[in-house]
DNA sequence: CCAATCTCAGTTAGACTGAGATCC
DNA sequence: CGGATCTCAGTCGAACTGAGATTG
């Protein structure tokens, strides 16, 4: 292989870090970080990360069927029963029936689940700022932008 | 409220887009597309997105005691005993004892490991390729640079 | 004695599968 | 009838907790 055959500099050159340079494999870690951080912030209340993202996603893109909310968050459609079955036991969120079409049921967000939503938006950005704290605000855009742009379409053909 | 109070405008104006718009959230939906797409490579054999990692990280970072490579890859040390069991019946990876410190097991990578890693190597990528399609090979490694800047550093302090 | 390492048993939250009931 | 929607029961991989045995 000629002049190169210094270990230490063969790897320097090379360097595989099969782990740290793929994004399959640093998405998985960051998501774990961020996982992490939210639940040490929602461990006082009844509301885990799923929860919120209902919550959110009704105040953002307003009321919906089950299976189209479930979509927009990325969540199975059977875990989406129980989800809005603690929702609703808290006066979150409403399930109401669709009069075009009974197999459909509507859910809404309530007044109290948008104040609540409120307090947990704070406590969900405090950990955003945690988790891209070694990030400038330029860079926390473009990661997002990029980690948005890798997802999956949802709104295809759908409602 | 003054002038903007039709509500269209106002959601053009402000859109929060509490999901899409938070590094904490998109890079849980990204980490559920990537575990998806490794997990369809890898459902042929009998190896898993965590055993991947373990071997990875011996061929990259070189043998090393259980504790630091469960360090190394972001796995409880608890969760590495079965992983290490499964790849050392495998004959992918020997425990061996550590002279200085009998408490330690000193785990390497296996020639037969590391050529089933190739392989590995191969699927993981292919998922990897699959993941990050939509962006170009520059935003690959900026999303990649970035990812890695908000994990926390696991060198600090140990060994 | 205290601390670190590996191991084991059990729990938990999350993602998924398959099936049933209802309705279009 | 096929197909969509919500629901329910159960499985699965992964992350975590707490404890025990051994050793430094």
């Amino acid at each position: 292989m000629g002049a190169v055959n210094d270990p230490a500099k063969v790897s320097a050159m090379t360097n595989p870090h099969r782990l740290s340079d793929r994004v399959i494999w640093l998405v998985g870690r960051a998501a774990q970080q961020a996982q992490r951080l939210v639940q040490a912030k929602f461990v006082a209340g009844p509301i885990r990360k799923p929860h919120y993202g209902v919550l959110a996603s009704l105040a953002d893109g307003g009321p919906a069927a089950q299976a189209p909310l479930s979509d927009r968050i990325g969540i199975d459609r059977s875990d989406m029963v129980s989800l809005l079955d603690d929702l609703e036991e808290l006066g979150y969120v409403v399930r109401r029936a669709d009069r075009t079409d009974r197999r459909r049921k509507i859910v809404e967000i309530t007044d109290d689940g948008t104040v609540a939503l409120k307090e947990l938006d704070r406590l969900v950005h405090a950990a955003d700022d945690q988790l891209v704290a070694p990030l400038t605000a330029d860079e926390r855009a473009t990661l997002a932008g990029l980690l948005a742009r890798i997802l999956p379409e949802a709104d295809a053909g759908r409602r």
